[in-house]
RNA sequence: CGGGACGUGGCGCAGACUGGUAGCGCGCACCCUUGGGGUGGGUGAGGUCGCAGGUUCAAAUCCUGUCGUUCCGACCA
């Protein structure tokens, strides 16, 4: 491609709207450029990037027999009350209706289509398992659109969904999504990580999120410095390490607090370390209410909550809540007194060591000291509530626990017969009984995959594509076009790296050198070729985007020397 | 959805407090210059100051509303 003729509008200055490095760097390279908020179009370069990542997803997927479909991102609303997902999805599901008040929804994700795409052409057993999948535009209200490509409401996804018979099945075909993804994002360039995650709702017994590491990912990832394991903050566990107190149970004293309602206060004023108090929650699961007891210094983990109760919802008690249910105050709420109430109490097994703790009293600026489990509450039910820490022992080995942040590129799901049973998606098995068939859904977010490996691959110039996904391999440069030998040297150049089948993107524009180095640097190319002062002598320089070693390279040699250079980057 | 910030040529910003003919840098067009890290100079095009209403002799500026963008907290690829 010609740089004279090709639309690339690139940036000297950051556009307003952008904070993080892959979304300026996107926007000044040329690559997007938004419409309204979390929407994008894509510009050639950065259409060509989609196109290659799209194009080893597709062989990646094919290759582990996977079938590629395309699904319409128009879908009836009567589909997705087939499924309770109509109400359930909440606004974040973009709705709309057509010119005979008919509604639809703008999909968001196909389980339904897919599932009735099943349940019309699968009777049988004989035909299972399938694997379909399809890369498309999915739509998302996002409450907050954020970080360019990295969070959108109009995205590109690859979405796989898997129809096994058993549930044995099933496990393979997740194994091989899961060994196709982990190709995928490696051959994409990737600093990635496939952690355990919580199955929410859904239930099934594994699924994982790939991350792509990054210090501006939303999501904290637990991990294990020694061994393999990585979770996600609501999956990793903690490991309880029972310490029973030596400490004799005291009498229990009232103290006067007034005004000390957190933790960090409670712990400052009574000169006791935060360890020594209990942090008291009331939340709402479903119906019933739940107070949750956790260690002063340890932090509430809500799914986990969650999960103890099976519940399907959860929320924080508002202060009037707590007010009905435990008759306290917020701020003041503990776990004495709570005869009569209708209310359950959970606590983290760190609790359950804890002599002379610290509670709140149920009543206005008073706190009680030497409060001791056992002796002065009881407790429901102990379990796993709070958020692993650095430092807790790793699940798996024992060994210590550390945080990374992670942009998630990408899920692995078992879905089980949850769509198919509400969907009646059934087959006959060997003895002609009708089953459910048995899903898994498989998902990679494309945009979002280019947006995390630019912001993993950029310096202060500009971004650093790995040549798996660059929009072109080489940048071939003449540094002075109205120079004869730069210019022909340049043009014939261009013309044997294209028969050798190099993807070039040949910068032949009249403008200064400073400018076309700039703009090689933004734009990112893995390898620079320029044609410069020695043109003449049928030298040329090669560099490196990553490294920015550089070499004078001899014409005859300039293929060659290509061949190696790039096989290793 | 709650809290904050910002909307002025394509991009980045000033002007607003204290109303009085809309400015700067970059980019863009043309000419000269320069020619290996955004060269220097000249000429020029381009803006109903987000939108609507109000106050005023007069509004980018003050007031009200509204829309948009963005940042900070609960969901997801």
């Amino acid at each position: 491609m010609r740089q004279s003729s090709l639309f690339l509008p690139t940036l000297r200055e950051v556009p307003s709207e952008a904070e993080i490095a892959s979304h300026q760097l996107m926007l000044r390279a040329g690559f997007i450029r938004q419409l309204v908020s979390g929407v994008y179009s894509y510009l050639p370069l950065g259409y060509r990037v989609l196109r290659k990542v799209t194009q080893i997803v597709r062989e990646e997927m094919d290759r582990s027999g996977g079938q590629e479909i395309s699904m319409p991102a128009i879908q009836p609303a009567e589909l997705w009350q087939e499924t309770g997902r109509w109400e359930a999805y909440g606004p974040e599901l973009m709705r709309l209706k057509d010119r005979h008040d008919r509604s639809f929804v703008l999909g968001p994700t196909h389980e339904e289509v897919v599932t009735s795409i099943a349940r019309d052409g699968i009777n049988s057993y004989k035909k299972l398992p399938v694997n379909l999948y399809q890369i498309q535009t999915k739509y998302r209200d996002e409450v907050r659109p954020r970080f360019g490509v990295i969070r959108s409401r109009e995205f590109i996804m690859k979405d796989a969904y898997s129809f096994d018979t058993t549930r044995e099945g099933l496990d393979r075909s997740y194994q091989a999504m899961y060994d196709a993804y982990t190709r995928i994002f490696t051959r994409c360039g990737m600093d990635f990580r496939a952690v355990d995650a919580d199955a929410g709702a859904i239930g099934g017994k594994g699924t994982h999120e790939f991350m792509a590491l990054s210090e501006i990912g939303e999501d904290t990832i637990a991990y294990c410095s020694s061994c393999n394991y990585a979770a996600n903050l609501e999956k990793a566990e903690v490991v309880y390490q029972g310490q029973p107190s030596e400490e004799a149970p005291a009498e229990r004293e009232r103290v006067h607090t007034p005004g000390v309602k957190t933790i960090q206060q409670l712990a400052d004023f009574l000169a006791v370390p935060a360890e020594k108090t209990i942090k008291s929650l009331l939340f709402k699961l479903d119906q019933q209410y739940v107070l949750a007891l956790i260690r002063g210094d340890h932090e509430l983990n809500d799914v986990k909550l969650k999960n103890m109760f099976d519940a399907n919802v959860i929320s924080m008690a508002s202060e009037q809540e707590v007010k009905e249910v435990l008759g306290s105050p917020v701020g003041f709420v503990g776990p004495i007194g709570l005869e009569g109430k209708k209310v359950t109490v959970v606590a983290d097994p760190a609790v359950k060591d804890m002599v002379n703790a610290v509670t709140g009293a149920g009543e206005v600026d008073y706190h009680l000291r030497n409060v001791t489990p056992g002796k002065d509450f009881s407790v429901q039910q102990y379990g796993d509530l709070r958020n692993i820490q650095e430092g807790d022992p790793c699940p798996q080995c024992g060994g210590e626990v550390r945080f990374a942040r992670g942009i998630e590129v990408g899920h692995v799901f078992k879905l089980g017969t949850r769509y198919s049973e509400k969907m009646k998606a059934t087959f006959l098995d060997e003895q002609g009984k009708e089953k459910p068939m048995i899903m898994g859904c498989y998902g990679i977010g494309i945009s979002r995959t280019v947006a995390a490996v630019v912001e993993q691959n950029h310096d202060e110039n500009g971004i650093i594509w790995p040549k798996s996904i660059a929009p072109f391999e080489v940048h071939l440069i003449a540094v002075n076009v109205k120079n004869e030998d730069q210019l022909k040297l340049a043009e014939s150049l261009y013309e044997t790296l294209l028969a050798a089948g190099y993807e070039v993107l040949y910068d032949d524009r009249p403008e200064r050198a400073g400018v076309k180095f700039k703009d090689a640097d933004l734009v990112g190319l893995p390898l620079r070729i320029t044609v410069g002062a020695k043109a003449a002598e049928g030298v040329v320089e090669c560099k490196v985007r990553k490294t920015g070693e550089s070499e004078e390279i001899s014409t005859d040699q300039l293929l060659d020397y290509l061949k190696a250079t790039l096989s290793k980057l």
